[in-house]
DNA sequence: TGATATAGTTAGCCACATCTAACAATTATA
DNA sequence: TATAATTGTTAGATGTGGCTAACTATATCA
């Protein structure tokens, strides 16, 4: 990666990859559509990123990947996909949710915290029991505001 | 609060906040060192804050948040402070890397995650131990790669 | 108290990311 | 295959948020 995209500008290559992803064929008006902007925005867009080796296009033709965006795409798609399943499943969030909070995080949060929310997801799924005590035990506090009787704090008397 | 604030003006009203915590008079310079922009940058910022009455300032004085600048100043931080403690605290993140993150996220994370959030930790703090087993298996998993012996799963042989 | 340093303001510029409106190319279809 | 519908492009506008340079007000201190 020569330079570092904007915000927008990674929104504009993931979506192409997504895209693809549906073994559709990638055009102006589907990218417009998934990202809910205007065709000439795209437009704007496309051009930046193949100023800087990302993508493809012949004029009215189809948007591919140069090798290079496609690293990039799956790189910030990966991020993507890692914060909604961490929001989903470890901390129970709603799908929409999930998914509206993990497209717009997945551009500033930082390799480490990323490293880190994965290793969470790993070492839950490594859990010698099929899934952990305390994650169900979570999932009761969140739906009754109070731990699972047997796993209350004793508070007082002593 | 009247309208959405923009991540940039969300950062101004929060800046004044943490500047008036340590109970320091608040100027346009304290906010443009802190959020490590030009002065113009804050009179201009300032100017949008005071249309929406968040900020009091006469020319060449102190800055002030109103009441409810001080309401939405707080309810900014707030998120930022949980943020910042979720990722050092739960994903053991380094605490430079927390706080610049939390900066960041603080501007996009939903209502509904924030709360999840917020009571995973309360969760935690809520544990009938000083400080649940699982979580020192995850520092430990986070250090050595590996869950400590006696909590590993069991693979292949039966 | 006058000179100097510091802080604040204004005007004008730029980059980014969006948009609308008008036009051009391509595709579908009667 | 001519026409209509769809898709793509261009030009130009807007809003946001930053900047520099030049100027003004305030504060400091010799």
């Amino acid at each position: 990666m020569v330079k570092k995209l904007s915000q927008s500008l990674e929104d504009y290559l993931e979506a192409i990859h997504v895209i693809n992803l549906d073994n559709k064929v990638v055009r102006v008006k589907e990218v417009a559509d998934f990202l809910d902007v205007k065709m000439p925005s795209v437009v704007d867009a496309i051009g930046k990123l193949r100023e800087n080796n990302l993508v493809r296009h012949e004029k009215y033709g189809y948007l591919e990947l140069t090798d290079e965006g496609m690293k990039d795409a799956k790189k910030i798609h990966l991020k993507h996909e890692k914060i909604y399943k961490f929001f989903k499943d470890v901390l129970s969030v709603s799908d929409e949710t999930s998914k509206k909070d993990a497209c717009k995080i997945e551009h500033y949060i930082s390799r480490e915290t990323m490293d880190h929310m994965i290793k969470f997801m790993k070492f839950i799924d490594t859990c010698p029991y099929d899934y952990p005590e305390w994650m169900k035990h979570f999932k009761y506090y969140l739906k009754y505001g109070e731990r699972p009787s047997g796993c209350k704090k004793v508070t007082g008397n002593i």
